[in-house]
DNA sequence: TTTGCTTCATGAACCGCTTCATAGCGACGA
DNA sequence: TCGTCGCTATGAAGCGGTTCATGAAGCAAA
């Protein structure tokens, strides 16, 4: 019922391979031939089935965004999508978007991989997102799925193979944003975030190199649920401030915790930065968000196209030697830190003074 | 050199024919012999190229979620989107992501359509989310494609035929919100938001219709600046009460409207909910961002899983008859609101004086 | 004129699965 | 015993493209 490339090729009065070629803009047809072959094709608007094109190339236009561990698509990973499909459609391939939920700890063959993995056919390449392991990534290369993975929440054994990947440079962003506060001359700084999650993890390590380079001692800390970043926040930092830990200056593990860390130094009576100088992660929430937040920007865009480019690269030419793409990030000041005065030794027992008063709950 | 269907038909001694029958659970199979072929395919581990079923079947599994005139993925559709993947991988569909800008003026034969659509045969029903006009709709049909829509924000010709929709219950919600402002005796109540925006009106003129039923005069304001919700709200309430305004309860367009009205409440001088009350719309950020705001929550989700559900039950039977589905929203008090006292008269003065003292800038 | 070479259109084979007309087979009733 | 019928397996004909071996046509050189 539909037109088909033969209706075209009956109209044109040419053969359907021909039709053919001058769709995929093959260079052996006459220039001639050519054109008439397109006036018929616009004059009947056929548009080629992508299935059957699909089958016949045996190729698919369709890339995989697979968001691991996840239960809901966060603005960071929202952004990151949106890179992926921009760069995607504009090279001709589709997005299908699936989230896929599993443990580290499951066996290969046990993995219940998602319906677009299960069935074969449907993407050439997947990109995998979220928090991912070594088993999903052993599926895929059992399956001879092709994958790039985003590297910042990517936890492999080391004996794994490299994997080709786009990350944004976590490292070099804690370093900036740590030696930004050691040079307002802040000494008692803490890392606030959990520290089991792997981002946060290599998040502290930076931080931590940075301080004792400075000669500093680094501390971190944290107090669990770390499905809650604001409730980490707010309960770690609480906790803290409890104990009587003297600190100018905090370096979340992203804005998060960061908000939820100034709602603990809310609650305790210490202002930001008059009191305490604080640092977060992602930049997630941009200048828009109220109050604003000092943060490492992370250009989430560019790594999802950045994502989207490796993918079809790897599509196209199956390569598996594929640098690292490392995507910059920059410190976003906003107001969040101020350097330190020289009476700071004199605030220490204030501030422990105005624990004391205000102690919450756990 | 991939398996395929020949192999297995070989393997277990049947035809092909058989495979396929058995594979897609036909009823017409000895239980002997499917239980003989289910083996060999386990053995094999074979799995069908989607591909080629596709192509065999005449459809694809494939659902397209089109996010239209919105240049980012915000955690709204973001969550409908997260929704309609569960639903559609539930139901063995795979949702492939894409956005579309266009302008309502755009005749419907010039609109340079997504790539998904523009290749005929990867998607089988688009949903259409995001802002949508029925230039859009139009060239969908022209297509012979089959689609719902995200009706919120959909805005179509009267003589247009209705369109297969699921929305959210902007105006229970609406008359819920502003009929609780009015049962804790507030009578001077703004509405704040950009009311050219269509969904924006549509609250607004519920929000009016309840006001007069309770006999009370609805206000409605907005300053410019529809692409930046929290910039509107500040900008807005700053104007208002920068004109002396006097107001004893709010209501936002949406909850950025209703954190930047929180800002430029703040900067004047006034508390939320001590001096103002204030409700938002949409409960984006749900309980967990500081200050909480009072919001009427929309379930998101379901209205992602209700849409992915549609789709589906479109492409299925191709029934054009399918009534709208409607989500209902639920007001959630967090403590934004507050009973008004019975000296509100004295407390007009007042305001008026503290406006005076701590204008800012336009 | 013949030969050799390039250019370019042809159409059949093929991609891997679905589907359907056909037929084999056994049981049952007449 | 034969005819009928229901159950079930067969395999060829699609689905709508791509691709490639083939050969026709045109042209230059011998």
């Amino acid at each position: 019922m539909a037109m088909t490339i033969k209706d075209v090729a009956k109209r044109a009065g040419v053969a359907v391979g021909t039709v053919s070629r001058v769709i995929n803009g093959r260079p052996d047809v006459n220039p001639k031939l050519r054109e008439k072959v397109e006036r018929v094709i616009r004059e009947m608007n056929f548009r080629p089935n992508a299935r059957a094109q699909s089958l016949g190339r045996n190729a698919s236009p369709i890339i995989s965004f697979i968001l691991s561990n996840r239960s809901v698509l966060h603005p960071f990973h929202a952004r990151v999508l949106q890179g992926v499909e921009e760069y995607c459609a504009q090279a001709g391939y589709f997005v299908v978007f699936a989230r896929f939920d599993y443990s580290r700890d499951t066996a290969v063959g046990a993995l219940r991989l998602p319906g677009v993995l299960q069935s074969h056919g449907i993407a050439d390449c997947v990109i995998a997102a979220g928090t991912n392991y070594g088993n999903f990534l052993e599926a895929l290369d059992r399956l001879g799925m092709k994958y790039v993975s985003l590297g910042n929440n990517l936890i492999t054994a080391e004996e794994q193979p490299p994997v080709n990947q786009v990350r944004f440079d976590d490292y070099g962003g804690t370093v900036e944003a740590t030696r930004y506060l050691i040079q307002l001359g802040h000494k008692d700084i803490y890392f606030v975030g959990d520290t089991s999650l792997p981002w946060c993890q290599h998040r502290y390590e930076a931080f931590s190199k940075t301080m004792r380079e400075a000669g500093l001692e680094p501390h971190g800390f944290t107090t669990g649920l770390a499905d809650d970043h604001f409730m980490n926040g707010l309960n770690s930092v609480s906790f803290l401030l409890e104990h009587n830990h003297a600190m100018t200056a905090l370096f979340a593990g992203n804005d998060d915790v960061a908000y939820g860390a100034w709602e603990a130094l809310n609650r305790h009576g210490l202002k930001v930065p008059g009191d305490v100088s604080l640092i977060g992660f992602d930049d997630q929430y941009g200048p828009r968000r109220y109050p604003q937040l000092t943060s490492v920007r992370v250009r989430t865009d560019e790594v999802g196209r950045e994502l989207g480019k490796m993918a079809i690269e790897k599509i196209r030419t199956g390569a598996v030697d594929i640098p690292e793409v490392v995507v910059p990030t920059k410190l976003e000041r906003r107001g969040t830190c101020r350097p330190l005065p020289n009476d700071v030794a004199r605030r220490k027992p204030a501030l422990q003074d105005e624990i004391a008063t205000t102690s919450g709950g756990t």
